[in-house]
RNA sequence: CGGGAUGUAGCGCAGCCCGGUAGCGCGCUUCGUUCGGGACGAAGAGGCCGCUGGUUCGAGUCCAGUCAUCCCGACCA
């Protein structure tokens, strides 16, 4: 009725906004660019938060927390960052506000409440993190250091999207320190594996681990490795990064430690981070014309349970037996939540459910009890059953798994039917228009070509794939030698 | 920051061209009947028509400015 989506296949963007707010994951705000996470949105993202906090410390990380702000001068020490990320800082230069002589009722940053020295507000840590990390590091029995914090960045974007680009985002910003440089290399990749993990099996979303081009890399990083999806529409999307930084902040911040030779030496550092972004690409890549489809690990409902009533005298029982059901299926950890609310009708409450993609609903009416059986709708199917109530509980947790399951697998088929291979420009360009996916295709290493094919096919190269072939070829711009292919898409 | 569009009830919109009692649908409240795919009836509540200024006897409507949001580009996770 009120709540119908705009179709993909019409406007895919306007699909996506409709699904985002319709569901209740987030709405927009007063503020330009920023947004709400409502609570269903947010719920999700906390499950996303627990599962990856918990995969950081099992590997051996503690959680701090750093300031929002970032002294100007901090902020520039790391040149290559500080210019990386200057366009879209947000910068607070007074400390008090005043009323405004000439327009009554109005306040104005007072003049006389300037900041000494002007507060960056973060676009990510590093700064002042690593001016911290001077002062705890000194000997070689101070690393690795390991710390990982969740917080809140802004980057003042020019164009904002719900979750997949907004001025203020929520993250989790690894930093670790390392006495030598394989250290740091060996702690990159083993988070970017964790996301990798996490992707795949929480988030039921194949990714490609690849390291980025010299155009693509974070600022002040050596190396840049991230995790690539594809949704629906074709595009990639970047689900995370991680950074080797080698000894570039080390240098700025004066970052030294005694070895066991007694030898003063700068140390070697990392970087990792994903973001709410996370929850956009999850509703982008599984999500259908009703409404979001949540994989079952990382949904906050997992089973909703709906009572259809028959007139008043049905509901004690029905909701007895309901309750029941219930209680059997938190025995085995599922997240269940029964809607008996009487205000609205189940055919209202299965489009919302739908809508705001539980994994399953059971519905159960006097017929089914009188049955033995409850009526049982997968939300990634949308196919229905009658399933006995007695064990119900094991079925759906069967169910659960196998859900979880499907979905990775149909993400995995339709990732590898949009990756194709294009060996000249014409099919390259044919392919980005008329068949969006990943495109593998040579390229001859250079960074002018890179930006040359952005320019020309609004395309970019995602990144070469870990463990890629050596292949001998010719680029598909400038017919220039090449050893291996890259990974191209338009990405968002 | 350039191009386009839009701001009227919680949401979606009409009204503006041609100035004269602010409307429709959904939602909301109350009561009743209902309940197996977004129920029905009856009665209600709800508005600085984005903001500021101008023209006018009179502005949601005309003019100027301004702010905000969305879409498309350049920049980015």
């Amino acid at each position: 009725m009120s709540k119908i989506l705009t179709k993909r296949s019409e406007d895919y963007s306007q699909w996506y906004n409709d699904t985002v707010l319709k569901s209740g994951l987030a709405d927009y705000s007063a503020v330009r660019g920023c947004m709400v996470i409502k609570p269903h949105g947010y719920a999700l993202w906390e499950n996303m938060r627990d599962v990856l906090d918990a995969m950081f410390k099992a590997t051996g990380h503690s959680n701090a927390y750093f300031p929002l702000f970032v002294p100007k001068s901090l902020f520039e020490a790391e040149e290559k960052n500080a210019e990386g990320f200057a366009k879209e800082c947000a910068v607070v230069t007074h400390y008090r506000l005043k009323a405004d002589p000439n327009n009554k009722g109005k306040l104005i940053p007072d003049p006389e409440a300037v900041l000494e020295e002007a507060l960056v507000v973060r676009p990510t840590s590093e700064a002042i993190i690593w001016n911290t990390y001077r002062n705890w590091i000194q000997s070689y029995r101070d690393l690795p250091l390991l710390i990982n914090q969740w917080a809140n960045v802004v980057r003042w974007e020019m164009r904002t999207r719900l979750f997949l680009r907004t001025a203020e985002f929520l993250w989790q910003e690894g930093h670790t320190a390392h006495a030598t440089r394989e250290d740091a290399e060996a702690e990159t990749l083993r988070m970017l594996d964790v996301y990798a993990t996490f992707a795949e099996e929480y988030m039921a979303l194949p990714v490609v681990k690849g390291v980025k081009t010299p155009n693509e890399r974070f600022a002040g990083a050596e190396d840049t490795y991230c995790i690539e999806a594809l949704m629906q529409d074709g595009k990639a999307l970047q689900a995370g990064t991680s950074h080797f930084l080698g000894q570039n902040f080390a240098k700025a911040f004066e970052v030294k430690f005694l070895t066991k030779e007694n030898r003063q030496e700068y140390v070697w550092a990392t970087s990792w981070g994903v973001s709410t972004r996370l929850v956009g690409a999850l509703v982008m890549a599984h999500s259908d014309d009703d409404g979001l489809i949540l994989p079952p690990r990382l949904a906050p409902v997992q089973v909703v349970i709906i009572p259809v009533y028959k007139g008043p005298d049905s509901k004690p029982e029905i909701d007895a037996k309901c309750d029941e059901m219930a209680a059997a299926m938190r025995t085995k950890g599922i997240r269940v939540k029964i809607d008996n609310d009487e205000n609205t009708r189940p055919g209202w409450k299965y489009a919302e459910y739908e809508l705001k993609g539980m994994p399953i609903r059971i519905a159960m009416g006097l017929r089914d009890m009188a049955n033995g059986v409850v009526e049982l709708a997968r939300r990634d199917t949308k196919e229905k059953s009658l399933v006995p109530l007695e064990n119900i509980e094991n079925y759906v947790a069967g169910l659960l798994v196998d859900i979880q399951h499907q979905m990775y697998t149909r993400a995995l088929k339709f990732r590898n039917e949009n990756t194709r291979t294009a060996d000249t420009w014409e099919e390259f360009t044919t392919m980005l228009d008329a068949t969006p996916g990943f495109i593998s295709a040579h390229w001859d290493g250079t960074p002018e070509t890179e930006e040359k094919i952005k320019e020309l096919a609004k395309a970019t190269i995602r990144c070469i794939q870990l463990n890629n072939p050596l292949e001998d070829g010719k680029c598909i711009l400038t017919g220039n030698p090449s050893k291996q292919r890259v990974l191209f898409a338009r990405a968002y």
